[in-house]
DNA sequence: GTCTATATTTCGATAGAC
DNA sequence: GTCTATCGAAATATAGAC
């Protein structure tokens, strides 16, 4: 299944960690302390640290935790019979789907990929970051070996594989920047946004107009 | 010219400016501290705060030196006669092409949006990022303004205005995040990426094909 | 397993010399 | 206009009580 780490045993973590990933998302990893975290739980942060050595190993929780739940989402999906293009309409619609219902932990997972690309930092936080990347990067050759399938099968048109997928990406997440949870009407919500969001980036694959300058 | 309002009075300044863009982006704002931009400029931080009052006024000024650049940059195709759809293609072009060329830039003013988006902070900080923000939303209102007219002249096809504008922008600004300037090649590699960008969300924008489920 | 100190470092900001 | 020196406020991490 991908690698599924299982980070989570015990209920006390999964705690800390859904804690720790609402702080990460509305400050950042720099400006979250793990007084706030600890405060979010209605704790000390002697019990974070019981947990977890240290606040990078912490974030590094959150982002493993994140990787594990996107993976069984999609895990349905991905060895589905038919046409690569519609393989890829179902990944993308459980991924765009999961992108909103579980923001704050896509929103620290893309935060990781972000403090990677950056470089900097300690050659020890380096490490941990190059797996955790490297395990995101697994994620993201599912797609990209089914879009290049879908070329080879006539249905998607584009020239670099890269570059493609990493505008499909940035397009199928742009929700965990402004979507914003309704109480009520969120499922119905979700769905329309989805499919919107989707259907853009699958006419972006499909399509074979050439820009008239 | 929406606004442009010459942050960059004088020399010293433009090069504080530039440095501080340098730091945010390696590092991003609240890792970056005052003495690693008065570093790289090889000065210690009593002349940075002799321009700026507060490390948030020195982002400040970084964020809005940026809209500045690219407010200049989209300017000639801004009232192209002509299709909408052609004078979409024109400001998609000169938009992704310069986040490539200032990409340091782009990544702060992004930085900036999504430190609004967080919230929190205080109401001082926040005010400052309302004003930030209002700058950047009338630059993103011009191709909201363009596509619905693309849509009305019966090219682009697409549900929700606000979906697709975010949609869009996050495929034509994705290079910022994993473009790397490669000495001696860089102008063509530039046009090459922005070309197969911006064809990619064209056809996402003149598509009508459907999802088959 | 969690809490109460506390040691240590870093950072934003200021005051005053030059 | 820039630098040196320093204050005071966080924040990471640890030690030891309970």
């Amino acid at each position: 299944m991908l690698g599924a780490r299982e980070v989570v045993s015990d209920s006390s973590t999964a705690e800390i960690l859904l804690a720790a990933a609402d702080c990460f998302m509305e400050r950042g990893y720099t400006a979250t302390s793990v007084d706030d975290v600890a405060r979010r739980l209605g704790a000390t942060k002697g019990r974070i640290y019981h947990h977890f050595p240290s606040k990078a190993d912490l974030f590094a929780g959150v982002f493993e935790y994140g990787m594990d739940l996107i993976c069984v989402v999609i895990e349905p999906y991905r060895n589905m019979p038919g046409p690569a293009a519609e393989r890829w309409t179902q990944l993308a619609l459980a991924h765009t789907k999961h992108m909103m219902r579980a923001k704050t932990l896509a929103r620290v997972v893309w935060e990781g990929v972000e403090m990677h690309l950056r470089g900097a930092r300690t050659p020890e936080q380096r490490l941990v970051l190059d797996g955790l990347v490297k395990y995101r990067n697994s994620y993201s050759n599912i797609f990209r070996e089914t879009i290049v399938q879908a070329r080879e099968e006539g249905d998607f048109h584009f020239e670099d594989p890269a570059i493609t997928v990493q505008s499909m990406f940035m397009a199928l997440n742009a929700p965990i920047f402004w979507y914003v949870p309704r109480p009520g009407e969120d499922e119905e919500n979700i769905e329309s946004i989805a499919r919107q969001v989707v259907t853009f980036v699958y006419r972006g694959l499909t399509g074979k107009g050439e820009l008239d300058l």
